[in-house]
DNA sequence: GCCAACGTTGGC
DNA sequence: GCCAACGTTGGC
């Protein structure tokens, strides 16, 4: 099995947003960089764990833990020309841009905040906590994974 | 294929 | 709101 994260922006949809959706599940539509479709793609496999980031807001951090409920498909809002993702590049024949399906599986105890992740020297490597990182979706290691949720149990100052 | 210009992301 | 970092576009 394998980790992830994927930031939102609160403003946009927050995982508020997804505990209010029918099932709990959702398509994770809009994803128009190369490298993020290229990890829905080729490797996020279904029961996958990720951690929902909220990006672009007052306390950017880690929210809650989503899993992946089905595996890379077209993402049909590039076809829609009423969607503010249309791409007219993408051709439904040959689709350009891939999404998967994900269902809340519960909020963290708390938001483990940027600055908390930032001052972690075992989750110093995450691409997460390196200057001018703009990806949307990005691997995390077991042992990030464990040290996250260790960090959820115990108090931040 | 290079690279300058431009648009976007996202922390602060 | 600012701006650094980065990805994409398009002229040449």
């Amino acid at each position: 099995m394998n980790y992830w994260l994927m930031k939102s922006e609160p403003s946009a949809f927050g995982i508020d947003d997804l505990t209010a959706m029918p099932g709990q599940t959702e398509h994770w539509d809009g994803v128009r960089n190369y490298q993020a479709r290229n990890m829905m793609r080729d490797q996020m496999k279904i029961g996958d764990q990720v951690f929902f980031y909220h990006s672009n807001c007052k306390i950017p951090g880690i929210v809650g833990i989503m899993e992946v409920v089905r595996e890379g498909y077209p993402d049909h809002t590039a076809f829609d020309p009423q969607s503010q993702y249309f791409d007219p590049k993408s051709d439904p024949k040959n689709p350009r841009w891939i999404m998967v399906d994900i269902k809340y599986v519960r909020h963290t105890s708390r938001v483990i905040s940027l600055a908390e992740l930032k001052e972690c020297e075992v989750l110093e490597n995450m691409q997460l906590v390196r200057k001018g990182n703009r990806l949307s979706i990005m691997p995390v290691t077991a042992e990030e994974w464990a040290m996250i949720l260790q960090l959820e149990k115990t108090a931040f100052q």
